[in-house]
RNA sequence: GUGGAUGUAGUUCAGUUGGUUAGAGCGCUGGAUUGUGGUUCCAGAGGUCGCCGGUUCGAGCCCGGUCUUCCACCCCA
């Protein structure tokens, strides 16, 4: 009658070897966030729906998972929904509350409840998973956690140097080789007015953010399918064109918005990050892509994107500035920006390169072998001053043969292994084994202690 | 949400046109070695062939459904 348990579509168990990887990542991520001077915060994997709902634009909604509310959901439900199995409108009536789908519009949320508490500009990091009932691919799972850090209250394009920093310090302690792909909402806005099609905005950014994808004649048939004009699409080709380094290409598109003071706005801002982070010693490529969109509409200024070079992986960082996130909630005229890690596509790239440091691994470093009652009563003060002393150190907890101990040492990749049987009982010292090397030597306690230090 | 693949031992994978008792490497357990792991040698354990149903004298293999994982689209971390 025992069926096989099983968890649900898109999520995942971490075991210790996991896990051990896993903590690396977070724990980079969470010294450079400190490092910065941002504040750690936490907010309930459910919300309100209200919260949540019209956020992510027409996609993003439908990819909410929505939980019923407790008890009889169905009795305050229409009947006639109820018939018509209308899904869509039943929603409201069945469910109010939803797991979060990313950490800033809960972060909005949160900004706007405690403003009176909170100092600004205020900068916080938050590490939590978020839920997406999407179909789950390579890189792309339905429980997935995002390491953010934004800057609220702040309208200085200073935030934006700072977050590139921050990845450039991230990815150099990963050791993982990165480009940071920037653009501009207010950009993508001029194009828009240039071109005679403001109201397009958003098919033409989510077309021509496919052109590394699909191409060029893809991306403009897509366009005309959405309805652009052929004279628009025309006007659009020498922006999609655009070469050369991020000054050159700032030159370029300047002509074409001349007429357009968002566009120009815009412009300025990308010049003024550029020209501040120029003598930071950022190592990180940071190159303008004026094809970069992303689809989040919430976003009002600069966009960031974070591609691995030496893996095949989606993004695995983005953000952005949104200037009136918190206007939605009640609160107007405060700006944010910042950014998020995706946590498990930082795994999977570290995973494929095999680029883990090697101390990852390791768990307890000093092993004790256990000979018996009299070996472990002798053995356990000096474990103590041992763990006194900062060192992780564990003894087997039963008196199995050696052989069968020294094969659980070796599998936990424990690099020490302490003796203590009768002839260093009666001499007082223990026998440590480097398992690396194979070497042996004999030592007071005191010196193991201090052996171990190093 | 649309389209397409996939599933066999703990794990990676074989398995002929449907035909006796479903195999291998690695791992695991025990031994060679009662105070020495990672190398070697010997022996052993381990499988509702994802699940449910159908066709057939007979199904791991064929058919339908379902679930999982993966791929493309969509979108994104």
């Amino acid at each position: 009658m025992a069926q096989k348990p099983s968890i649900p579509k898109g999520t995942r168990d971490f075991g210790p070897a996991e896990m051990v990887k896993r903590n690396f990542i977070f724990d980079t991520i969470k010294s450079v966030f400190k490092l910065y001077g941002y504040q750690p915060i936490e907010t309930p994997a459910m919300e309100n729906l209200s919260t949540l709902m019209g956020k992510y634009g027409e996609e993003g909604d439908k990819l909410l998972f929505k939980i019923l509310n407790s008890g009889d959901f169905l009795s305050k439900a229409d009947d006639a929904l109820l018939q018509e199995k209308e899904s869509a409108k039943l929603t409201s009536q069945i469910s109010e509350k939803g797991l979060r789908y990313d950490l800033t519009v809960p972060f909005a949320r949160f900004v706007v409840q405690h403003r009176n508490e909170l100092q600004f500009p205020f900068k916080r990091y938050q590490i939590q998973p978020v839920w997406r009932a999407d179909r789950p691919q390579k890189g792309r799972y339905r429980e997935f956690y995002q390491c953010d850090v934004d800057v609220i209250g702040s309208n200085s394009l200073l935030n934006e140097v700072e977050l590139i920093q921050i990845v450039d310090e991230v990815y150099r302690r990963l050791k993982i080789n990165v480009l940071v792909k920037i653009n501009n909402r207010k950009i993508l806005s001029g194009i828009a007015e240039v071109i005679g099609q403001p109201d397009k905005i958003i098919d033409i950014t989510v077309a021509i953010d496919k052109i590394d994808k699909i191409g060029l004649d893809n991306v403009n048939t897509e366009l005309a399918e959405k309805g652009l004009p052929r004279q628009a699409i025309d006007r659009l080709q020498p922006i999609l064109n655009l070469a050369g380094s991020n000054s050159e290409k700032l030159e370029q598109i300047k002509k074409v918005l001349a007429t357009s003071e968002i566009g120009l706005k815009g412009i300025e801002e990308m010049e003024t990050i550029f020209n501040w982070l120029q003598p930071l010693g950022v190592q990180t490529g940071v190159e303008l892509d004026l094809t970069l969109a992303r689809g989040l509409n919430y976003y009002t200024g600069a966009i960031f994107e974070v591609k691995a070079l030496d893996v095949e992986m989606g993004s695995i960082t983005g953000g952005g500035r949104y200037d009136d996130l918190t206007g939605i909630f009640g609160l107007p005229e405060v700006s944010g920006v910042g950014i998020s890690f995706g946590a498990d596509r930082i795994y999977d790239v570290l995973e494929q390169m095999d680029a883990y440091p090697k101390e990852a691994d390791v768990t307890t470093r000093l092993f004790f072998v256990n000979f018996g009652e009299a070996e472990q009563t002798w053995c356990l003060p000096l474990i103590h001053q041992l763990r006194n002393a900062g060192i992780s150190a564990e003894i087997y907890p039963e008196a199995a043969k050696l052989k069968k101990q020294m094969i659980y040492a070796n599998s936990r990749n424990i690099p020490f292994v302490a003796m203590v049987g009768e002839e260093e009982m009666n001499t007082g010292c223990i026998t440590l084994k480097d398992m690396e090397k194979g070497t042996q030597e004999t030592l007071s306690g005191d010196e193991l202690v201090e052996r171990m230090k190093k």
